[in-house]
DNA sequence: GCCAAAAATAACAACGTTGTTATTCTAATA
DNA sequence: TATTAGAATAACAACGTTGTTATTTTTGGC
């Protein structure tokens, strides 16, 4: 059905080795050949066959992305960072939304060439029979496993979002985000902005945003602004919680300077400036990009956990 | 260095054909050889090779969704929705959010079985080239295409949502959507809205949510009431639109009668009753699904309109 | 215990590539 | 005009499967 190395042959008269080494601009073929032959494939829709060609070089040049919960603005925006540096190495992203093990188990059995798994805890664990015959890389929070993990340094994120406030003469802030919450992250968040603000001896609040929506944000804002103000720095925990907030900050007496954690371009677009803390994701994305790369190139194996260094983002 | 069917053959003193009849059960094995080879592929942790597998049975069991832009609560149901349809099928579903021509090229080279596009209109239609290699089917809106699209019957979808308004009382109805857009599923919204108001002979106004996402449409609706209050009945052009609406239904005078586009669970967990037309997302899920495989098992080339009839949805 | 038929297993070609080795062609040298 | 080095191309094995054909083993009837 399909056009095929050998049916190029035939119509040009020549051998399918030779048709293989043309397409890949072998030097061991005439340039006039070469053009014959290019032309020949062209015209008659030749579309190389990646099952054939894996199958003897081991290569399937795809990498397939575990991501079981779509959603999330800035994830959305993680994923296509990776997309895009991905491709520049010469790779094809595909992404699965099945669970973990489903996904990596097909990924194995397409002989991809790696895999990036968005670590959501326990559940997304990869287990040994599959992490030792292909490279995968995580993207999620510090903790042990036996392949990397790439996550960003929250203590220090805090901390330079503190310093900043400081900086600006806000010697009483407020912390609002998820406090009732089995989620690593958001307890390190809280747990972090109380130590620092304590080292550096200024007041501060905890607010509870009721949940990680916009929408429960927007509520306990709602009810929290009836019987208080804002002191004038404030911490959000998340871009979400962020946007909750700031359904309200009209209310409050004098605007107050924000700090959301996540660092995506969507804030870009809102009229209020939002300042952000966090490392930007088209840097994670290539972070993850390197170490999976380098994992594949140099076929060893790495089980350490990346820390990135959080940046200051000004609006 | 990945086990084959060569070595467990090796260690079960037997030849790898018969590993591989005994592997897919086949009634030309013993059942006692099968128990041992079976056992053995287990211990020996055997990943199938689909690139051998497809090269010659010419099926790799495997479809690909393009879906250039992951957003939007209502399509990611979609998405999930199809995901699972298409593993009952036996098939394993994988998502590119490249450009469709690149995606397409790419699962043709990777010899996936057929291919699901979500269709936004001329920049993700697929040339004749890639489509009579690979069967596709498209979710969108209607459209001349050289391959099978379904879409949902938007015209009739909006003459039920205004009808059942003015079946309850409402002659003064406002439309909530993306106005400037290339979307042509929110234009077909807006435009059928529009007739029928007119055909109806009930007062109408369009107000404009300034883009797709909850929080665009969460910030227009906002500054429309300040100046405005919502005529009682009111349609939203999709589900993240209406969820901007929600944030601020408490503010306007009466609770007005919601319709919102979309058919999708999420509507359940509300607090806010809000009826919705359309198809439900699992229905749509299947017929893609139905109309793909038919198109792979029977091989016909097909290059109809499929039209989902909607339905009232009321809570 | 022999023979034929049936059951179980083995052998092998094929799928479309790549990379290595073998062959043919070209042109320059003696 | 032979000879031969070097360039160009051809031939072929291999990758891990599947499905078909060939071979061996088992079984049952006499």
């Amino acid at each position: 059905m399909a056009v095929t190395l050998k049916d190029i042959a035939r119509e040009c008269g020549v051998s399918y080795s030779t048709v293989s080494k043309a397409l890949k601009d072998s030097p061991l073929v005439t340039e006039a050949t070469k053009r014959k032959i290019k032309e020949k494939a062209e015209q008659m829709n030749y579309i190389p066959n990646n099952s054939a060609r894996s199958l003897v070089s081991n290569r399937s040049n795809t990498i397939g992305l575990i991501w079981p919960a779509v959603d999330r603005v800035a994830i959305t925006t993680l994923a296509s960072q990776i997309n895009q540096a991905l491709k520049k190495e010469g790779y094809f992203m595909v992404v699965s939304i099945e669970d973990p093990i489903t996904a990596a188990q097909k990924f194995l059995e397409l002989r991809f060439d790696g895999v990036i798994v968005f670590d959501e805890g326990e559940h997304t664990t990869l287990p040994t029979k599959i992490t030792k015959n292909i490279p995968v890389v995580a993207y999620g929070v510090e903790r042990e496993l036996d392949y990397p993990i790439i996550n960003v340094n929250h203590d220090l994120a805090m901390k330079q979002a503190i310093d900043a406030l400081i900086h600006k003469g806000y010697h009483q802030v407020d912390y609002f985000g998820d406090l009732h919450t089995n989620d690593i992250r958001q307890i390190v968040k809280k747990d972090t902005f109380i130590r620092h603000c304590k080292q550096r001896r200024i007041t501060y609040r905890i607010i509870d945003s009721g949940g990680l929506s916009e929408e429960s944000a927007s509520r306990a804002m709602k009810s929290f602004l009836a019987n208080h103000d804002l002191n004038g720095g404030v911490v959000c925990g998340s871009y979400d919680i962020t946007m909750g907030l700031l359904h309200h900050v009209k209310d409050t007496k004098q605007t107050p300077m924000i700090f959301s954690y996540d660092h995506i371009d969507q804030f870009n677009s809102i009229d209020t400036p939002i300042h952000s803390v966090g490392v930007p994701s088209h840097f994670i994305a290539q972070k993850l990009v390197d170490v999976l790369v380098d994992t594949i190139e140099t076929n060893k194996v790495n089980r350490s956990v990346i820390q990135l260094k959080p940046q200051i983002n000004y609006r």
